[in-house]
RNA sequence: GUGGUUAUAGCUCAGUUGGUUAGAGCGUCGGAUUGUGGUUCCGAAGGUCGCGGGUUCGAGCCCCGUUUUCCACCCCA
């Protein structure tokens, strides 16, 4: 016949059963979001380059997808630009477009251009796709779903105890197990100054983020390769060793950072954290990780990570505390604090435990079949009343055979069938069908809405 | 971007050292059953073996390229 059609790499369809599953995390979410005063907003799915690129990191540029520029943009291009393949600059001259790579940095660009509308503290929250050209694997699309929740124009760590409530919460509600890893990067950077190696604070970070999967002779080889001194790595030991209850590594983190004042307001900040959340219940496991880095260098404060403890996947949820992403922008001292949950690696855990409520499958609540063109009519009002009080209602459009009609309710879980033949018709009912049971009864309108 | 891996019917997969006309299950459609689905039985349709090149008398199978799948690295949700 024809050639196949296929759709890009690491990205995917959704069937209907499977975008039920979807709505139930997206929803759950938004609930919870929606509890805590936040709001939503959305920003377009492609941004200019100028202002995606150099946010996200060498790397994180090479990541985004660009857009061709319409028309003929090859025109103004000089024999000289194209005979220097110059990747990158040919890109400039032909692209401007981008698509977004994550929510942040459109929100920033949002807040800055929005300014005079909102009010602060803004507490937006935004479910949309976001794109990376990176190559699919595990739990890694190229297009993605992230939910962020932010807390913009504020310092209070009250912010940061709300999102902790709403990641606590939101993971009862769909019950998964998690544990929440948190850090400071003010820890982080007492940490590199302590040891004298302030300005090399980003290497060592993703070292040591790789420390779960990599172990501590790696990590410590990745530190020394990117020219930290042995002294300065010896000095780093215990503070990759550190062990005990949360409490306890702040102690001695209060030691080892007694003469770095960046780094002890990082302890005080994890300890009125810690101290918040305990006075407000919250039951999922929180773990202080020193570790915990993160990529992305725009974080200030807090750092967070959540991982699944039934699933292995990468972290589901992420985020941290930014004094000045808005600065790029230029709209200096709005401090921000923001997780993000990743919807598709939710999903993926979801799959893999199956805990979906059975509730979320069922759409249609009856459907009419009927024998002949003057049933199809029969029906109309029928349907028509039923939907006026809520109850979902489909009508087979055409008289096909009983069998094709029945099993087309039974491959959609459709509860209850409305049969209407002649019969029927002349005493004004319908035969109700019960498909779980089999029962069925003839039955009028008053009566099958009191039953549905 | 680096390394490995995968691709055969709508889906999941068989297919012998390279040998005639490429199979199964599920699904779809039709029938057994002209007013009754999910069970059962019978039958049918459905394939450029990812794509392009090469080796060979002969390729689904071997070789090269390319795309795709999945996995690891980098990085990340």
């Amino acid at each position: 016949m024809s050639q196949k059609p296929s759709i890009p790499k690491g990205t995917r369809d959704f069937t209907p059963q499977e975008m039920a599953n979807r709505n139930y995390i997206f929803n759950t979410i938004k609930d919870v979001f929606r509890l805590y005063g936040f709001q939503q907003i959305e920003t377009p799915a492609m941004e200019n380059l100028s202002t995606l690129m150099g946010k996200y990191g060498e790397e994180g540029d090479k990541l985004l997808f660009k857009i061709l520029n319409s028309g003929d943009f090859a025109a103004q291009l000089t024999d000289n630009e194209l005979l220097g393949r110059n990747a990158v600059k040919l890109t400039n001259r032909i692209s401007e477009k981008g698509l977004r790579y994550d929510l942040t940095v459109p929100f920033a660009r949002f807040v800055v251009q929005n300014r005079d509308k909102i009010s602060f503290p803004f507490k937006r929250y935004q479910i949309q796709p976001v794109w990376r050209a990176d190559r699919p694997q595990k739990g890694r699309y190229r297009e993605f779903y992230q939910c962020d929740v932010d807390v913009v124009g504020s310092d209070s760590l009250l912010s940061e105890l709300e999102l902790i409530q709403i990641v606590d919460e939101v993971y009862r509600r769909l019950k998964i197990n998690v544990v929440i890893k948190i850090n400071n990067r003010k820890i982080l950077s007492g940490i590199a100054e302590i040891i004298g190696e302030a300005e090399k604070i980003t290497d060592i970070t993703v070292a040591i983020d790789k420390m779960d999967k990599i172990g501590l002779e790696k990590v410590n080889e990745e530190i020394a390769s990117k020219g930290i001194s042995a002294e300065a790595i010896e000095k780093l030991q215990p503070i990759l060793k550190l062990s005990g209850s949360n409490a306890e590594k702040l102690e001695q983190m209060k030691t080892v950072l007694a003469a770095s004042e960046v780094g002890l307001k990082g302890v005080a900040e994890l300890e009125t954290i810690f101290g918040l959340c305990e006075a407000m219940k919250v039951e999922t496991k929180i773990e202080l990780d020193l570790t915990l880095a993160r990529g992305l260098n725009y974080y200030t404060g807090a750092i967070f990570e959540v991982k699944a403890l039934d699933v292995q996947i990468g972290s589901i949820t992420g985020g941290g505390r930014y004094d000045n992403l808005t600065g790029v922008f230029g709209m200096e001292g709005v401090s921000g604090v923001g997780i993000s949950f990743g919807a598709d690696r939710i999903y993926d855990v979801l799959n893999q435990l199956n805990l979906y409520p059975e509730t979320s499958q069922e759409q249609t609540r009856v459907l009419f079949v009927s024998f002949g063109n003057a049933e199809l009519n029969y029906c109309l009002s029928w349907a028509n009343a039923l939907r006026q009080q809520g109850i979902n209602t489909e009508i087979y459009p055409e008289p096909a055979k009983m069998k094709k009609q029945m099993s087309y309710a039974d491959n959609k879980n459709i509860p209850f069938v409305a049969i209407v033949g002649e019969t029927e018709m002349q005493v004004n009912k319908v035969m109700l069908k019960n498909m779980k049971t089999g029962e069925q009864k003839l039955t009028d309108v008053e009566e099958i809405i009191q039953m549905l």
